[in-house]
DNA sequence: AATAGAAACAACCGCCACACT
DNA sequence: TAGTGTGGCGGTTGTTTCTAT
């Protein structure tokens, strides 16, 4: 090894390769009776010849006892290639969304299933769409494809102020903890609850941006579940702003943060109000989004805050987005727009439908309005990746379907 | 039954970001 | 501010198991 020195550490006698249930079981045992601790120094304390690292692999992918081993289900192949159209390889932001996944386990099954799979199948496994379309866009991006981009890039960097309010989170736990439940004191309780697939992640929002008549008045708390440190948390809810105004039913998803989200953490204990933050929100609380925004035509926003409190205004998105009727199928309707971006802006021969609301200048249209849910329930009814993953379990290996 | 190649799985490696001093 | 330690992440490799011949 070159470089500097990790936590696998040069040691002559350290034990390498497989673990045996001997060791398996002295980690165990050790890191239920002390937890981990410093990894560094685990191994000699747990009598084991391996390095720090290799005993937190071990217990992270294996032994932790909140995984669940074993095949992935048709759902779940599902999730990993939606969620890989969008986030690409980012297998720790991936797994987040699959309970009980790790990392490791998703990008393995990923390289060894998945990915041969779509490319048997004639798909790029890296760009998820059909090879013979990739000089589709030749010209430059559709605007469709634009629009893509700006929510990838919001959901990546969602993803990573997340991981960072984690970080914070678990910091200043207690103290965190004791300041919501003053806050909350007055609060109902929790509309929905955040499973365990949650993984810690954790939102803030700017409350400065609440609009009275927010999306989720009678929710404003809910809890998450911090598996991995057996702690539990009020939530922190959400970064970007919702305006739904009572004239256009059109609600209006900003993006923004910077270093006052701290500050916020108060005050949205304070507020009565929630927020969805993104498309994938919607996506993970479809009885919450059904109750209260079927039908409602959305704006995402991004923005850029200018240091001085200012926002900036960087581009604007019309999408309308298909009503969910559970977690995959709105991703499903995402993912084909990823997959074929210019599907909705030309009219089809086939029963798919042509809407999702999005026309060619990135405007809704009042037709768009009225059609759109129907539209997408006959196009999510298709739902694009069943179709695939179906065809793949149903079909000979050697005959790529026509698409 | 033997064997080679493919597939699947587990683990390792190196880099990076962040916290701490 | 620089140096160091630590843990997380993604890519890659090594080993085992399966399958076809």
């Amino acid at each position: 090894m070159t470089g500097k020195s990790t936590l696998c550490c040069e040691k002559v006698g350290l034990k390498k390769g497989p673990w045996t249930p001997e060791e398996d079981q002295k980690l165990l045992a050790y890191i239920e009776e002390h937890g981990h601790g410093s990894w560094r120094a685990l191994p000699s304390k747990a009598g084991l010849q391996r390095c720090g690292k290799s005993c937190r692999l071990r217990w992270t992918n294996y032994l932790r006892p909140d995984i669940k081993r074993g095949k992935f289900s048709l759902q779940e192949e599902q999730t990993i290639i939606q969620l890989h159209a969008l986030l690409g390889n980012r297998w720790s932001a991936i797994a987040t969304h699959l309970p009980k996944r790790t990392d490791n386990e998703i990008k393995n099954y990923w390289n060894t299933h998945l990915k041969k799979r779509l490319a048997k199948m004639g798909i790029d496994p890296v760009t998820h769409k059909p090879k013979n379309a990739t000089l589709s866009s030749i010209d430059g991006p559709s605007k469709n494809e634009s629009n893509l981009s700006h929510m990838a890039q919001w959901e990546s960097a969602r993803l990573e102020a997340e991981a960072r309010l984690v970080r914070d989170s678990k910091l200043r736990s207690n103290s965190f903890q004791l300041q919501l439940q003053q806050l909350g004191s007055s609060s109902s309780s929790s509309a929905y609850q955040a499973g365990p697939n949650w993984h810690g992640t954790m939102w803030s929002s700017k409350s400065n941006k609440v609009v009275s008549g927010g999306l989720l008045d009678e929710s404003p708390t809910s809890t998450m579940t911090f598996s991995d440190q057996n702690l539990s948390l009020p939530a922190l809810t959400v970064g970007l702003i919702s305006d739904r105004t009572a004239s256009n039913n059109e609600v209006v998803v900003k993006e923004e943060r910077d270093e006052e989200e701290e500050e916020e953490l108060k005050s949205i204990g304070k507020s009565n109000h929630h927020f969805l933050r993104s498309a994938s929100d919607i996506a993970l609380f479809p009885d919450v989004y059904n109750q209260h925004l079927e039908g409602t035509k959305w704006r995402y926003e991004t923005s850029k805050s200018s240091g001085d409190g200012d926002d900036v205004p960087m581009d604007e998105v019309d999408v309308n987005l298909p009503p969910p009727a559970g977690n995959s199928n709105f991703i499903n309707g995402f993912t084909e727009l990823l997959i074929n971006p210019d599907h909705n802006s030309s009219s089809s021969s086939s029963d798919v439908g042509n809407g999702t609301g999005v026309d060619r200048d990135g405007e809704c249209t009042d037709d768009d309005d009225n059609n759109n849910n129907n539209r997408y329930e006959q196009e999510i009814s298709k739902d694009y990746w069943n179709n695939i993953l179906d065809l793949v379990n149903s079909s000979p290996s050697d005959s790529p379907p026509v698409f």
